[in-house]
DNA sequence: GTTAGCACTCTCCCATCGAGAGTGCTAATC
DNA sequence: GATTAGCACTCTCGATGGGAGAGTGCTAAC
């Protein structure tokens, strides 16, 4: 089911003009505007063809054309082209990243208000683990009597907090000699490691075990931990917005924050950029979006995502474009960062 | 300037009557509604000197009277009685409370949430801090080569990290003892202490207690480090924002997360609750919502506040009984926590 | 001080109408 | 057979113009 030549560009046009302008393109306004070398009834033939086998449709008779979800899948998967961005906007967008300090949320976050910036419309960005994490050090701090603040320290300086309580007052100088000893024992080791772990420890030693294992699982089994959700605003400004009524829909959607659910995070593939237009979606209020995904990090080590939502009228080569940028940015200064960390011994 | 019995009730009457309905209240639907011993004819000269006076408004000739931010004020100030909050709701309120986990932030994401949906506004919890943080553990994890994750506890449990890169490459055993003996030397001690300090140190010591001092100097100087912003969409559903203008004006503004700009948190009375209405906010942006603003926390130890947002037509006697509630209960679950946490020797 | 009465004013909702843009079909043309 | 000119038809959109309804402000009477 491909389209022939003159109705591929066609389309093409009636996306291009539809993206731009917001209102349901007419045979007549598109043959003027392109100079096309037909007339307006050619092209309503045409258009009829297009209607008919899915690719655009009529909001009632005698308005023109806007593309349907089909044909802008038809028109990312065939006809658009992938332009390299501008040099001066790559510019800028490394400019704005390497204002980012050490912290990697900030990091995250900065990459997600980038992105939504660069594209004009909201952006997801989580932040990234790795598949399996692994236990690089465990401190105790006594918080009063019988509370404790168990701190540990993943590989890839993640950091992970709880509070907890033992059945009886310890001292700061036995918390210490506890964590050293752990340390020891567990340092480098995968949550799965520590559950078949046979070491002879006291109950109280097990108590942090069992907590610091569960953290773990915890920080493993969950999706994506946490995300950095920016730039609704460039959503809402767009002209499908103004009734209202869209906005608080879609803010209500947004806000029960739960964006992994949302963004099919799971199933990207591993090398490419996802792209789900409308309907495509799991979610039915996202039937008048679309969402790009790609994923970013190091293969083998800390990975996350980063996705750009907005509504189905979006440009997808420029946004996929610049979302592939960013990705690779992402995944080099991750490299830089962390590139070679040494892998713990198993 | 205080008003006469009746037109104070008239006030009363007024206001509870446009916040119910988001519509200007007339003399005669009043007199009827409420039996009123008048007849419309005086309600409406009672009207005129109250518009005199600057309490009500028209929005334009024959249409109803609405509050002003004078009205609100007065009533606010004057006229409106706190309630007690109904005991089912204290209930509730105190039931999704207890759901919180361990985790600090989580609480204060929870009361965030359960106030904002408790009075149906948007809401802002400030996460709880102390007027100066001291330090109570110092912990250094290798992470590459030169690259060390700082990792501090503060009292209250307040967790801090920060990447630091060394200028040569250290042993975990060496950052170990060198922690030991940092901890040892400045355990207990403010920012300033540190600045003080005469101890004999190495170069690397040097460059991890700045460090420590630096973070905790940017802790203890900025505002509130960072809220919890909940309940937008409550503020969304409301009749104002029918015409997605003002929407969008309103997400502009929040998204750009300053909010301990956009609310008082300097400005709260020790032990009071901050009420401004409309114009009375320092933002312009600001004009059409009231903010009311609670501190909370512990008398000497770690202090917050917390903030209900909306249009300026909101129900203040339940919203600040609520805030009040609210404040209580946050106090007396951090007094639990940290309560009687030991005081640092000076 | 209070009230009935009344003219007046605005908004809001509807209906109407014409302009504009666009379609679909037919018949003629290349 | 593809293309096109022509034309009737459809639908939206904005302007226009009444009512209906709600409310005000004023005056004169109670």
């Amino acid at each position: 089911m491909t389209l022939t030549e003159r109705r591929s560009r066609l389309l093409s046009l009636i996306i291009a003009e539809y993206v731009d302008t917001a209102t349901p393109v007419g045979s007549d306004s598109i043959v003027r505007k392109y100079e096309l070398p037909f007339s307006s009834a050619t092209i309503r033939n045409e258009m009829a063809r297009l209607e008919e086998e899915g690719y655009i449709s009529h909001p009632h008779t005698s308005a023109g054309r806007m593309p349907s979800d089909k044909g802008y899948r038809y028109y990312v998967e065939a006809l658009m082209q992938e332009r390299d961005l501008p040099r001066e906007l790559k510019e800028t967008i490394r400019h704005q990243f390497h204002q980012a300090g050490r912290d990697e949320d900030e990091w995250v976050h900065l990459a997600a208000a980038v992105l939504a910036r660069a594209v004009q419309n909201a952006a997801v960005v989580t932040v990234p683990r790795t598949a399996e994490s692994r236990l690089k050090r465990i401190e105790l701090v006594g918080i009063q009597e019988t509370a404790v603040l168990l701190v540990m320290v993943l590989h890839q300086a993640r950091l992970k907090q709880q509070v907890l309580i033992f059945p009886e007052a310890v001292e700061q100088d036995q918390l210490t000699t506890m964590s050293n000893r752990l340390n020891e024992l567990f340092s480098g080791l995968a949550a799965s490691d520590l559950a078949r772990s046979q070491a002879q420890l006291t109950q109280l030693e097990w108590h942090v075990v069992n907590a610091v294992r569960e953290i773990m699982e915890a920080a493993d089994r969950g999706g994506y931990d946490e995300s950095y959700l920016e730039g609704v605003r460039n959503v809402l400004r767009k002209p499908e917005f103004a009734s209202g009524e869209k906005a608080v829909e879609l803010l209500e959607m947004l806000e029960q924050r739960n964006l992994t659910r949302l963004i099919p995070f799971r199933q990207i593939s591993r090398d490419g950029i996802t792209v789900r237009i409308g309907a495509e979606n799991d979610e039915d209020a996202m039937r008048d979006y679309s969402v790009i995904v790609s994923p970013y990090g190091l293969p083998g080590g800390v990975t996350g995502a980063m996705a750009v939502v907005g509504p189905t009228r979006m440009r997808y080569p420029e946004t996929i474009s610049t979302l592939r940028f960013m990705a690779d940015l992402m995944s080099e200064m991750l490299g830089a960062h962390y590139g070679d960390e040494p892998e713990a011994h198993p």
